[in-house]
DNA sequence: GACCAGGCACATC
DNA sequence: GATGTGCATGGT
């Protein structure tokens, strides 16, 4: 590897700068938005959380009374509405009866029960999980998505076939233990992957592209 | 019209 | 463990 993994981040940094990722937003608008945005552009994640905040239902235990038909018609602009009803009750399950509808009760929990926990939750994956608990709960773990790994596999900094943990191995072993720098990378690496590598790469102009390995990046089926 | 987006579960081999 | 498929709206 010819960058560190602070190397790389500064440079993201420097071009693209703070990403304010769920700064503003409740804990619970970050959850319900993390589930929302599962294989989804968050334009139309913001259509159905707009939807919610208009009824008030921006809250645990309101959200929770919603029948799931009714809740499917709310986030309907979302996309896999009828999918996304079902996890979003299966998740208001855990919250509202297991720490009774509160997100800091919930987080009070250690990070590696309460991961479990949500990982248990049937629609809850691994990236949906550590988006909560990062973004909502400010706990130190690092998301991995598909720009994660495909910006670092083409550069050949990881294995394309790298899982998950090992992804996520990858980064919490070379960081600080640090949500703000977890949670700055992360966003950063979706805004480079969303401009400079997608399905096919766009080199040209990508902050990383000096550091691409001789021949261009690499590519098995992406 | 084709392709894509800040995944996940489930079936099958 | 590796692949393949369904889920669905809205932007380019």
């Amino acid at each position: 590897m010819s960058a560190t993994l602070e190397e790389i981040h500064n440079r993201l940094l420097d071009t693209y700068g703070h990403q304010h990722w769920w700064p503003g937003e409740s804990p619970f608008e970050v959850m319900v938005g993390a589930v929302l945005v599962q294989n989804t552009s968050w334009k139309n994640v913001e259509r159905a959380i707009e939807n919610l905040r208009e009824r008030d239902l921006l809250d645990p235990v309101a959200l929770h009374q919603v029948p799931v038909e009714e809740l499917a018609e709310l986030i309907r602009p979302a996309g896999y509405y009828r999918i996304k009803a079902r996890r979003l009750c299966n998740l208001l399950d855990l919250v509202v009866e297991r720490y009774g509808g509160s997100l800091e009760a919930m987080f009070q929990s250690s990070l590696e029960t309460l991961r479990e926990e949500l990982l248990a939750v049937n629609g809850i994956g691994p990236e949906t999980a550590d988006s909560i608990l990062l973004y909502a709960g400010g706990m130190p773990t690092f998301v991995v998505d598909t720009y994660t790994h495909r910006v670092f596999a083409r550069h050949g900094w990881i294995d394309f076939s790298a899982r998950y943990h090992e992804i996520k191995e990858h980064f919490e072993s070379g960081l600080e233990k640090d949500p703000q720098l977890y949670n700055e990378y992360h966003a950063l690496l979706v805004r480079v992957g969303h401009l400079h590598c997608r399905k096919t790469p766009k080199c040209a102009g990508c902050p990383l592209a000096g550091l691409l390995p001789e021949g261009g990046p690499r590519e098995p089926e992406f």
